[in-house]
RNA sequence: UCCCCGGUAGCUCAAUCGGCAGAGCGGGUGGCUGUUAACCACUAGGUUGGCGGUUCGAGUCCGUCCCGGGGAGCCA
């Protein structure tokens, strides 16, 4: 009987193995006089693995089947290869062509293709070396998180997808409803929708974690969200996913230190066990790739104010195009000087103005600003937002008044204060972003299989 | 949504001042070779993103729409 190796398997072989079976794709095949060398791939790693295939026992026909693409199953001998190049290699027996790749009509070459080009083919760009890479690292990493979280006493939750609140500020949402919209005429009543009221796709689960902290303690969410922003960038989609721990009894300091944490905990662990997809990007995708990890291993985070920016800014020798003044959100150019000039590393902006921040965030003792934080990487930008959340209701009611918000729209979230309140903090991660930062994969569309962006939902 | 750049062979790109549509790779055919992005020769392949306009003549100029990239805003 012939065993069943994936490529990952035989290339890992410690000895000779007679009478073995691979299943996969052809990625090449180069022919030489009386057989042919078949390079074979089955996603289960980065490498293929060398096919040689004998004429003899095979019909001309046949062999013009096996072209770039094609799915085969191959019986056949493990072996020590005489060539230069790979330790192992098989000697086919037999080779079943299971599904052709005609070659006029395959899109994929034995060439590196564009991004945009790939993306016009998501159903085939798995099958190329750098998003076959990214698929396995992106597994890894959301096994990760579990893996990291669940080590450290955090209880995985899940927050509804389909939300009734509407307005945690987090940016446009994608309304759900059962109604028939082709037949509605004029105004739309939500009362006689499936729900009885407005009902929305999440923006972000942080709300019902916070309820799950004060409960179970250390929580987090993972999940999708979705945002109808019409952005047109390679850092935003209209769906990905998100990463959302929440502490009880815990500050804004502990919220920072679980981010580092986590950033260096997975940037560790995807090193060791996607050792050579990492090697891919850092060598093809961007050079600068294996300093930044290891400065992110080995270095502290960099923590600042948002007064301490603002003052750094400001002494910056560089014109920027937006002013730099006190209030005033830091805008894109701001955080890319922090991150990637000045610090050069991943930096923490915290104690934000209560201006520009959230209702929920934590009032700090000076009365003017929030314990919020912005967690700012090279490339990327803003990775992380999170902040401690204001446990004490009467600063919490009357936060809501002044931003005019209803408190009966969010009488739940008011009792959570009402009863037992403690303090808490968290963050949002975006998952894709995270991918982006440890691949050097620069746009969002590469790093999720199937991105949801404006005008873009062919597959 | 705004600003800038682009769309020419299956892919990546070239085409001077508005004057005959090109190359490399890939494909096909033949040759060579324990090959490694294989190599050598030959060959096929085009509604120049769509629509409209200017002109004797448009890939090239003008208008408009669609698509892609970069930047900005919004954010994770």
């Amino acid at each position: 009987m012939f065993m069943r190796l994936k490529v990952k398997e035989a290339l890992n072989a410690l000895e000779e193995k007679q009478g073995i079976v691979l299943k996969g794709w052809i990625r090449t095949r180069r022919d030489s006089k009386g057989f042919s060398f078949l390079e074979i791939n089955d996603g289960s790693c980065l490498k293929n693995i060398q096919v040689v295939l004998n004429w003899e026992n095979i019909e001309k026909e046949y062999l013009a089947k096996l072209t770039t693409g094609a799915s085969v199953v191959v019986e056949g001998d493990l072996v020590e290869s005489p060539g230069k190049g790979q330790k192992w290699e098989v000697s086919a027996r037999t080779v079943l062509l299971v599904g052709e790749a005609p070659a006029d009509s395959y899109p994929l070459q034995k060439k590196r293709h564009s991004d945009e080009f790939l993306r016009t083919i998501a159903h085939l760009r798995p099958r190329t070396n750098k998003y076959g890479a990214l698929n396995r690292v992106r597994s890894a990493l959301a096994f990760g998180v579990h893996k990291f979280f669940q080590e450290r006493g955090f209880f995985y939750v899940h927050a509804p997808i389909i939300t009734g609140s509407d307005c945690e500020g987090a940016g446009e949402m994608f309304t759900v409803t059962a109604l028939d919209l082709k037949s509605l005429k004029g105004k739309t009543d939500f009362k006689e929708d499936f729900f009885g009221q407005e009902a929305h796709l999440t923006v972000s689960g942080q709300l019902e974690a916070e309820i799950l902290a004060c409960a179970l303690g250390d929580v987090y969410t993972f999940g999708p969200t979705f945002r109808a922003e019409n952005s047109n960038t390679p850092r935003h989609a209209a769906e990905f996913w998100m990463i959302e721990p929440e502490m009880a009894f815990a500050d804004l300091k502990d919220d920072m230190d679980l981010a580092e944490d986590m950033l260096k905990w997975l940037v560790g662990y995807i090193q060791e066990v996607c050792k050579d997809e990492i090697e891919l990007f850092g060598r093809f995708l961007d050079k600068e790739l294996f300093a930044l990890l290891e400065s992110v291993l080995q270095e502290p985070f960099a923590r600042i104010s948002y007064t301490e920016a603002i003052e750094l800014l400001k002494k910056a020798k560089k014109d920027f195009e937006y002013p730099v003044e006190y209030g005033l959100d830091l805008q894109t150019e701001h955080e890319r000087y922090l991150s990637e000039e000045y610090f050069k590393k991943p930096v923490f902006v915290f104690d934000y103005p209560k201006e520009i921040k959230a209702f929920y965030m934590r009032l700090n003792d000076d009365g003017k600003t929030v314990a919020a934080m912005d967690l700012l990487v090279p490339r990327v930008g803003e990775l992380v937002g999170g902040s401690q959340r204001e446990e004490r209701l009467d600063v919490l009611v009357a936060r809501m008044k002044e931003l005019g918000l209803s408190e009966e729209d969010y009488w739940w979230y008011l009792d959570l204060r009402r009863f037992g309140t403690v303090p808490h903090a968290g963050f949002g991660l975006g998952f894709e972003r995270l991918i982006m930062f440890i691949t050097g994969i620069s746009n969002i569309r590469d790093v999720i299989p199937f991105p949801r962006t404006p005008r873009n939902l062919e597959f």
